[in-house]
RNA sequence: GGAGAGAUGGCUGAGUGGUCUAAAGCGCCUUCCUGCUAAGAAGGUGGACUUGUAAAAGGGUCUCGAGGGUUCAAAUCCCUCUCUCUCCGCCA
C-alpha cells in the first residue's frame, strides 16, 4: 500500500464496518440455560462484578422469538404463492393476477424483516453483555484481596538474604537495556543482551519441552489476527485499547498467543474422540498497557512486549473443570522444576473476568522486591468462548454442542526471568542459572 | 503492485431469473445380502435460528465466499469487499 490515494477516512470507516461485522456472528451465555434456568444465571452473575439488564434481555428475547415467527410464517406464505405462480403459464391473465398478490406479499414481509433487524440488533448487544457464570467453586468476593491462596510451594524465608529488586542489581542494565530500547522503539521494550538473551531462549525452550511432554502440539503461530479472530477470544470489543492495532491493514498486534491458538479451531467442529485437544505456542505478546503505569512497573515488572507460551485446551464439557486442575499443575511444575516458590491463587467472583468461569493466578516469589508477581493465569471458559468463537464438537449419538475452552500461561518470561535473577542471587553479586535448564544454556551464573 | 480466472454441501462437480425444496458421483452412517475380504442392494447423510416436547420425533425459515442492490421472485443479473488460483513485477 504505497500509493495511498484514498482519503484517509475511508480506511476507518472500512475499518469500522470491519468491527462490526466481526461482531455479527457473536453469541455467548447458553440461550437454553438463561431462558429455563434464569434464577441460576441471574445468581451467578450478581456476584460478578459486570452490569447487565437480565430482564431487559429476556423481554426483547421473547418479543425477537415473536417477531421471528411472524416473518417465517410471512415468508412462507410468500414462498407458496410463488411456487404455484411458477406452475402458471408465463403471461397467462392467472400468472398476471399472481404477481400482483405477491407484491403486496413480498412488501409485508420487507416490512417485517426491516423491524425484526433492528430488534436483532438489540438483542445481540444485550446478549453480549451478558458475562459468563462462575463456576460454584469459586469463592465469594468482591476485589483481588478476597482471592484465596490455594498453596504455597517452596520457602519463602529460605531466599537469599541479599537478594535485591533486579531492577537494582548493578549489571542489570548491561544484559537488559532498557535505554536502548526507549532510543529505539519506546518505553517497556528492552533489549536482552548475551546471557540474558541465551536464557531468555533457554526458558522457552524448556517451557515448550515441558508442553510436550505434558501432551501439547506446539503451534508456532501468527502474531498479528484480523478483527474477526479478536472478536472470538474477546478482546473486542471491549478491550480494544489493549492492543496494538495495525491501521493500514486492519491487523492487530496479539496480546497473548490465546488468540491466534484459540481462534485456530474457529467455526468448525470436533469429533467427539478428537476430545480432548491439547495445543501450545510460544509467541511475543503485545500489550499497550494504557493508563496502568506507574509504580510497581519497573524493570521487568510489565513491558510492552514480552515472551509467554501459552497453553490451551479444547475439551468435552463433562470434564472441563478437572482439565483445569490439570492445566493448572502443568503450569505450576515449570516453577517447580525451576525452584523457584510460588503460590496458586482462586479468583474470586468479584476480580475474574468477564468470560471466565473459574480462574487460578499462579504468581512467583520475588525475593528482593518482596512481592508476588503473577506468571500465570488459568481459566475454565466453558462454554463461553467457544460459543462465540462456534467451535463445537459431534458426540457419538446426538446433535452438535459447544465445546468447553481452558488456557493457562506457561508461563510468562520476565517476572519468571526477575524471580531468577532475584531469588538465586548469590554473595558475589552473581546470579546461578536452574540447573534444570542446563540442557539449553551452558553457563552457570550469569552477571557481575 | 499489475492483468486475468474463480469461490456451490465433508470432497469432486452440474446448475445463466420461477417445483433449486441444489443434479450426479465420491465419502460417511444404518440395514440387507454374500461363510472372511472384495463386490452388490435399499435407505439416510450439514449448519444456524425458530416451533414443538419431559426429552424426542416432527414442522417452519435461513444458509451457494461476505455485504448491499435490482425484481413480485436471485446460486443465477448489478455494485462493493474478502479470499484462492494463473501470469507478470518485486522480494526474505
Amino acid at each position: 500500500m504505497t500509493k495511498s490515494s484514498f482519503p484517509k477516512t475511508y480506511s476507518s470507516k472500512k475499518q469500522l464496518k470491519k468491527r462490526e461485522e466481526a461482531v455479527e456472528f457473536v453469541c455467548m451465555i447458553d440461550l437454553k440455560i438463561l431462558r429455563e434456568n434464569t434464577e441460576a444465571v441471574r445468581r451467578g452473575i450478581e456476584k460478578k462484578k459486570f452490569q447487565c439488564d437480565l430482564e431487559g434481555f429476556l423481554a426483547l428475547d421473547q418479543k425477537r422469538r415473536l417477531h421471528i415467527t411472524r416473518t417465517e410464517e410471512a415468508r412462507a406464505k410468500q414462498k407458496s404463492a410463488n411456487n404455484d405462480m411458477a406452475a402458471l403459464p408465463k403471461g397467462s391473465p392467472e400468472f398476471l393476477k399472481k404477481v400482483e398478490e405477491m407484491k403486496s406479499l413480498a412488501a409485508q414481509v420487507k416490512e417485517l424483516e426491516i423491524e425484526e433487524k433492528a430488534i436483532e440488533e438489540k438483542w445481540k448487544a444485550l446478549y453480549l453483555s451478558i458475562p459468563n457464570v462462575p463456576h460454584e467453586s469459586v469463592p465469594v468476593g468482591k476485589t483481588d484481596k478476597d482471592n484465596q491462596v490455594v498453596l504455597t510451594w517452596g520457602d519463602c524465608s529460605k531466599i537469599s538474604p541479599c537478594a535485591v529488586p533486579h531492577y537494582d542489581i548493578p549489571w542489570f542494565g548491561k544484559l537488559i537495556d532498557f535505554p536502548r530500547g526507549v532510543k529505539v522503539t519506546g518505553a517497556g521494550f528492552p533489549f536482552y543482551i548475551g546471557d540474558m538473551a541465551r536464557l531468555v531462549r533457554a526458558l522457552l525452550n524448556f517451557f515448550l519441552e515441558e508442553a510436550k511432554k505434558a501432551g501439547y502440539e506446539e503451534f508456532m503461530a501468527p502474531i498479528v489476527v484480523n478483527a474477526a479472530s479478536a472478536t472470538a477470544t474477546g478482546q473486542l470489543p471491549d478491550k480494544e485499547g489493549m492492543m496494538y492495532y495495525a491501521n493500514e491493514d486492519q491487523l492487530y498486534l496479539i496480546p497473548t498467543a490465546e488468540v491466534p491458538v484459540t481462534n485456530f479451531y474457529r467455526d468448525e467442529i470436533f469429533e467427539e474422540s478428537e476430545l480432548p485437544v491439547y495445543r501450545c505456542g510460544y509467541t511475543p505478546c503485545f500489550r499497550r498497557e494504557a493508563g496502568s503505569w506507574g509504580k510497581d512497573v519497573r524493570g521487568l515488572n510489565r513491558l510492552h512486549q514480552f515472551d509467554k507460551v501459552e497453553l490451551v485446551k479444547w475439551v468435552h464439557p463433562d470434564h472441563s473443570f478437572e482439565e483445569l486442575e490439570k492445566l493448572r499443575l502443568d503450569a505450576e511444575r515449570l516453577l517447580q522444576k525451576l525452584e523457584l516458590p510460588y503460590r496458586v491463587l482462586a479468583i474470586c467472583t468479584g476480580d475474574i473476568g468477564f468470560p471466565h468461569s473459574k480462574q487460578y493466578d499462579l504468581e512467583v516469589w520475588a525475593g528482593g522486591q518482596k512481592r508476588w508477581l503473577e506468571v500465570s493465569s488459568c481459566s475454565n471458559f466453558t462454554d463461553f468462548q467457544a460459543r462465540r468463537a462456534g467451535i463445537r464438537f459431534r458426540p457419538k449419538n446426538g446433535k452438535v454442542e459447544t465445546v468447553h475452552t481452558l488456557n493457562g500461561s506457561g508461563l510468562a518470561i520476565p517476572r519468571v526471568l526477575a524471580a531468577i535473577l532475584e531469588n538465586n542471587i548469590q554473595s558475589d553479586g552473581k546470579v546461578k542459572i536452574p540447573s534444570i535448564l542446563k540442557k539449553w544454556i551452558d553457563t552457570e551464573f550469569i552477571g557481575a
